[in-house]
RNA sequence: CGGGAAGUAGCUUAGUUUGGUAGAGCGCCACGUUCGGGACGUGGAGGUCGCAGGUUCAAAUCCUGUCUUCCCGACCA
C-alpha cells in the first residue's frame, strides 16, 4: 500500500480549502466537479449531467422503495388556484410569503391569481375529497416526482433554491393508527437512504410545534451532520390527522355506516439532499460519492496509452468490469495526472490504472478516493477485489460520518455549557427543554441553533430545562443549521 | 429585507486612485515533441469591460440607477 504523500498542493488550487472558508468550498465544489451552474433567474441552478446522475440514483432508490410498499406515482399540476390554497389555514400561513404568483396568461390579466405550487396538499385534498367515498377506497397511497417553487430571499445551489426538484408522497387512511404507521414508515424509508446508500447517519425524531410542518398534527425528521458541524434536515414526513380532511371534506362510508374524515400523510426529499451528500464526505479534493449512489463507481485510466496496446487493454478492462460494476474510462489524450485529479474532484470511488508495466505485470492500480491509498491488484483477483473494494469504501465513508456526528455530539445541562458547546465543538448539543416556545425562541436569539428534533430514542441528560431551570419534559437535539 | 464585498474572453484576473488604441495566465483550435500525479514549443480564434442612463472631444476608469453572485444577519415546510 502507498499513500499519495504530501505532494498535492497542487491539486486543490481550485478548490478552497473548507477549514479556511466552508461556504467557499462548498460553491468551489459544486462548480468544479460539474454539478451545477447558476441558472439566469437569481436562485435558480441548472443541474448539470453528472449532477443529474446522481440524483437520479438517489431517485431511483426511493422509487423503488416506494413501490415495494405499495405507493403509485402520480403527476398533479404545477398550479394551484389561491382560493383552493386558502382552504387550510395554517398550511396558507405557512407558506404564503414564498409564494410565487401567476397574474397574467398572455395578454390578458387573470381573475384569481394562480400560485405556483410551493407543495401539494390541497391539490391532493381537493382529488382526494372527489374520489374517495368508501372505505373500500383507502388506503390511497399516492407519490409524485416534481418540482416546487418557494420564493427564497437567499439561496444557494441544491440547499435553498426558488425551484427544486423532489418527491412527495401524499396518502389517506381510514384510521389514526395506519396513518401514524404510514409516516413512521416514510421516515424509515429515508433514513435507510441516508445510512445504507448515502452512507451517513441520521438523527430520527419529532419537530417541535414550532418547526412542524405548516398544517401538520406532527412532523418527524431525519438530521444530519455536515462537515462544519451544522445540521441539515434532510427528510421530513408529515401526521396530518384529519386536519386536511375537515377542511377540504375527504370523508368516507365506514363499514358500520358511518361517515368519517380520512386520516393523512405527506412526506418529501428534495434535491437537498445533494448538499447533504457534498458537505457530508466531501473534502478539499472536491467531492466523494459514495459507491452505491455513484453514476460511475471505477473509472479506468489508461498511462502512457500511445504506448502500445495499452489503450485497447484499458478498453478491454472497462468491457469485462462493465458486467460487475459501473464503469467508465478516459481514453481521451489528457495526461494521466490530469485525469487523476479530474475523477477525484468528480468524487468517483475508485480509479483503476493501467500502464505497460501492469500490462507486462498482468495487474493493475486500484486507488481509492476516500484514503487515496493504492493497491497493485493481479487480473486473476480484479473481479473478486473490485466490488470488495467499493464495499470498503462505502464502509468507511459511513464509519467516518459516524465518528465524526459521535465526537461532536455533546451535552448541556445549562446555557453556558451550551454556548461553549457551539464554540469549541461544533455539532449536536443534547439538552432537556421544559416544552415552552420561549425557551426555545430564546435560545435561538442568544445562539442561533435551533431545535433540530425530539429523538425518539430520549435520555434523560439532567432535570432541568437548559434555558430556564424548570422541570424538564424532553431531550431535545439543538443545532446551528442549513 | 438590512450590512459588507465583487462583476473585464469559458475560468482566474491586471488595468479604475490620476479618463486617452483592452492586457496576461489557464482553457480552447492546428501542428510537432511529450505521456506512471494537472507537459512543452510554435501559430491561431475568442471582449458591445454585467445592463441602462448621465458627464466629457474622449469612459472599463467619474456620477446615478439597476441586475447578478458571494459573505454576515433577519426571514425561512
Amino acid at each position: 500500500m502507498f499513500s499519495l504523500g504530501q505532494n498535492n498542493k497542487q491539486f486543490v488550487e481550485n478548490i478552497t480549502a473548507m477549514e479556511d472558508d466552508f461556504p467557499r468550498w462548498y460553491t468551489d465544489v459544486v462548480k468544479q466537479a460539474e454539478l451545477v451552474d447558476y441558472g439566469t433567474v437569481r436562485g435558480t441552478m441548472i443541474i448539470k449531467p453528472y449532477g443529474f446522475a446522481i440524483w437520479e440514483n438517489i431517485r431511483d432508490q426511493l422509487d423503488r422503495r416506494f413501490k415495494e410498499t405499495g405507493h403509485s406515482n402520480v403527476y398533479f399540476p404545477l398550479f394551484i388556484p389561491e382560493s383552493l390554497l386558502q382552504k387550510e389555514k395554517d398550511h396558507i400561513e405557512g407558506f404564503a410569503p414564498e409564494v410565487a404568483w401567476v397574474t397574467q396568461g398572455g395578454d390578458e390579466e387573470l381573475e384569481e391569481r394562480i400560485c405556483v405550487r410551493p407543495t401539494s396538499e390541497v391539490l391532493f385534498g381537493e382529488y382526494y375529497a372527489k374520489n374517495i367515498h368508501s372505505y373500500r377506497d383507502l388506503p390511497k397511497l399516492y407519490n409524485q416526482w416534481s418540482n416546487v417553487v418557494r420564493w427564497e430571499k437567499t439561496t444557494r445551489p441544491f440547499l435553498r433554491s426558488l425551484e427544486f426538484l423532489w418527491q412527495e408522497g401524499h396518502t389517506s387512511h381510514a384510521t389514526q393508527k395506519d396513518a401514524e404507521q404510514e409516516t413512521a414508515q416514510m421516515l424509515d424509508i429515508y433514513a435507510e437512504l441516508c445510512e445504507h446508500y448515502l452512507a451517513f447517519p441520521v438523527l430520527r425524531g419529532k419537530k417541535t410545534e414550532k418547526e412542524k410542518f405548516a398544517g401538520a398534527e406532527y412532523t418527524l425528521t431525519i438530521e444530519s451532520l455536515m462537515h462544519d458541524g451544522k445540521a441539515l434536515q434532510s427528510g421530513t414526513s408529515h401526521y396530518f390527522g384529519t386536519g386536511f380532511a375537515e377542511a377540504f371534506n375527504i370523508r368516507y362510508l365506514d363499514e358500520d355506516g358511518e361517515e368519517k374524515p380520512v386520516h393523512q400523510t405527506s412526506w418529501g426529499m428534495s434535491t437537498r439532499i445533494m448538499g447533504a451528500l457534498i458537505m457530508v464526505h466531501g473534502d478539499n479534493r472536491g467531492l466523494v460519492v459514495p459507491p452505491r449512489i455513484a453514476p460511475t463507481q471505477a473509472m479506468v485510466v489508461p498511462v502512457a496509452q500511445h504506448k502500445e496496446g495499452v489503450l485497447d487493454k484499458a478498453y478491454d478492462l472497462r468491457d469485462q468490469l462493465q458486467q460487475l460494476v459501473r464503469v467508465d474510462i478516459d481514453g481521451s489524450d489528457k495526461k494521466p495526472g490530469w485525469k487523476f485529479n479530474e475523477y477525484e474532484m468528480k468524487g468517483i470511488p475508485v480509479r483503476i490504472e493501467v500502464g505497460p508495466k501492469d500490462i507486462e505485470n498482468e495487474q493493475v492500480v486500484l486507488v481509492r478516493r476516500d484514503s487515496g491509498d493504492k493497491e497493485f491488484v493481479p487480473l486473476s483477483e480484479l473481479e473478486e477485489r473490485l466490488p470488495a473494494l467499493l464495499e470498503e469504501v462505502q464502509q468507511n465513508l459511513y464509519s467516518q460520518a459516524l465518528t465524526h456526528l459521535q465526537e461532536t455530539t455533546t451535552t448541556a445541562k445549562d446555557m453556558d455549557e451550551f454556548k461553549q458547546a457551539l464554540e469549541e465543538n461544533p455539532g449536536f448539543i443534547k439538552a432537556m427543554w421544559c416544552g415552552d416556545e420561549a425557551c426555545e425562541e430564546n435560545i435561538k436569539d442568544e445562539t442561533s441553533a435551533t431545535s433540530r428534533c425530539i429523538p425518539f430514542e430520549q435520555e434523560a441528560v439532567s432535570n432541568s430545562c437548559v434555558y430556564c431551570g424548570r422541570e424538564a419534559k424532553e431531550m431535545v437535539y439543538w443545532a446551528r443549521a442549513y
